[in-house]
DNA sequence: TTGAAAGCGCTAACAT
DNA sequence: ATGTTAGCGCTTTCAA
């Protein structure tokens, strides 16, 4: 309660009245037409310096904003950017999409656009979704996230001519022509590998998902290459499984079995949970007996009482870069390259064997 | 790819022209007036049942949506609720948020309502956003979800007469007479208390936040009274600390080593997890020889090899509660309740002694 | 039961 | 550099 009158940045003092002010009550108030109103707004070049100060002046006094409704009217747009809001999969490690909703708001505002949420828990709710706020024009563009199954969202889109860019790269269709932002999954294993082979590892296990998964071949290219690039073998070193802990678990066992790995670079943080898992109950000490190696830097990586080394995706980045390409798009400018894509970081942690308890000191 | 052709749901198969049809374009196509087309839509009572049925008729032939810029403007309502969204804290298993996120967007879905997110990382910032929104009257209402410090969102809005329903009680400010909806911690923890007493523990420990937290003190009076109730002591088993790792693995030494308890109860999963550390330590095994309780269902507990028994609180019916609140404050239906409370579940797994290995089985 | 008129608040286009 | 006119697409009010 205590900072509460302070009156705080751009905020007016002005109390709301029951109607809020219009551009013609600025415009009597000023002694000038509501277009000088209208262009001390959106054309400040346009006006005297003195017009446009008096006109100034007279909108902090009233508080006066413009009409959300009757500038999109007018204008035919919105500055509101539609995302699908899909519950968020219970029961793994995935929570990457929350910190990339608050990373496209942030961005979003910079270039003054708000963020429209919808709900669509499958393909076809999805697009129905889109298609409403389509037809209503109540958004001005979309941004799509779930690229991975060749899904109908992107194609449909592109067929109704609405703004879109996708943070995914069209991995299935070759004939996409949509913009894009994504992250490379391979140089991020790359840079876990990496990091383990510049630790003495030879013997580095991959546990990812399924062949059908894109995206997971992607990741596991990352790894194979940085093996043989040591001219490492990596026969009976790979395992493809379910993101679920339990497959990770159980591909940790036969893998530890079979083929006495050193350490293990995931494609999720839920499989190297499972990995954990089975080292704990094998009694070896991840980071000083295993190394062990995530993907995503999800809050399990950071909260886990051995810190898990993980691989982070640059979602802010991601963002900045899909509202930038997003601003071309509704500006009717060129917009330079198909797609974007973006490093990932490594997050080094103790179960890579660098202990660092001061990193998980952070509140 | 293979389902973009199923042309699902209510999605019309009109592609969408340079410029969508209007009311007056229906109208025409309908051979009736546009006020009719209206009509049809928002009484369609009004209309006799064949005139109602031509005009449906030629709304979904031309694929036709009402342009929301121009509703929103004649009825100065836009149909969308604000909810600040800002910064996820990392390095703490809290990921309440986005399920609640998630909740809130498929509950105003169903009430005609979208989601609209706006950034504000402090008070001040927020307050700005809030401000901005309203003036320009961007927003219907907005949903709060911060009220656990003293925080002037509240006050300010309330101020403003702006519509707003809070996601937690006002804890300092008992004048205040905005409605809310928040989750009973207490009965949470007594949930999590009992529990742990049907098993036979006596020496039940407290891990809670600070006291100037209320939240914290709330859902540390439901061990307290559910020990007390039993007859038993609490005398040195409880423990005040910051919302950390580091700080609950410190705690539960601490008490481990003074007061010898069989359990935990913990304000938070993160608590949670510093005694898993702490246990994990000392070769302690959860769930056999030290049973451990947290609070939120997060991530982290469902997914940690040993699965935490967890407090979940139910977020989906807060968000109906909230949006049905939302509702009848809209519709300047009297509000009847100042408060509702929500009572919590108990999600068991095998940190607190019943193995159930299944229950992580899930995707 | 249907239609006509008016206007929500703003900005693009043009005129001065 | 500023003002005037018109109209975005819809719904509220009133008339037929």
């Amino acid at each position: 309660m205590s900072s509460e009158a302070r009156g705080a940045g751009h905020v007016s003092g002005v109390p709301l009245p029951a109607l809020p002010p219009t551009l013609a009550d600025v415009a009597e108030r000023a002694g000038v037409s509501r277009q000088t109103v209208s262009n001390a707004l959106n054309n400040p070049d346009l006006l005297r310096a003195d017009t446009l100060a008096r006109v100034r002046q007279a909108i902090a006094e009233m508080g006066y904003s413009p009409n959300r409704a009757a500038r999109n009217l007018r204008t035919r747009t919105s500055s509101l950017i539609g995302l699908r809001f899909g519950p968020a999969q219970e029961g793994t490690a995935n929570a990457t999409m929350d910190r990339f909703v608050h990373s496209l708001v942030e961005a979003s505002e910079l270039a003054g656009y708000h963020v429209l949420l919808f709900p669509g828990d499958d393909d076809d709710e999805a697009v129905t979704g889109y298609d409403n706020l389509l037809r209503s024009t109540a958004v001005d563009a979309f941004v799509i996230t779930d690229t991975y199954l060749g899904n109908p969202q992107a194609a449909w889109l592109t067929r109704q001519r609405a703004p879109f860019v996708a943070f995914g790269r069209p991995w299935h269709d070759h004939t996409a022509r949509h913009p894009w932002v994504d992250v490379d999954g391979a140089a991020g294993t790359r840079l876990a590998t990496e990091h383990l082979l510049a630790q003495g590892h030879t013997r580095i296990a991959w546990i990812g998902w399924r062949k059908d998964n894109p995206i997971g071949e992607d990741r596991r290219s990352g790894w194979f290459n940085a093996m043989h690039d040591q001219g490492l073998s990596t026969t009976g070193l790979a395992s493809r499984v379910e993101d679920t802990i339990n497959s990770g678990a159980e591909a940790a066992a036969v893998l530890l079995d079979e083929s006495e790995p050193t350490a293990f670079v995931c494609a999720s943080d839920t499989l190297a949970m499972g990995v954990l898992h089975t080292l704990w109950i094998r009694q070896l000490a991840p980071g000083t007996d295993i190394a062990v190696v995530g993907f995503d830097d999800s809050q399990v990586a950071q909260v886990f009482p051995v810190g898990l080394t993980s691989v982070r995706q640059p979602l802010e980045d991601v963002a900045v870069e899909i509202v930038r390409v997003l601003g071309s798009l509704l500006n009717h400018q060129p917009v330079q390259e198909r797609g974007v894509l973006l490093t990932p970081t490594l997050v080094v942690r103790e179960s890579s064997g660098v202990a660092d308890p001061a990193e998980r000191t952070a509140t």
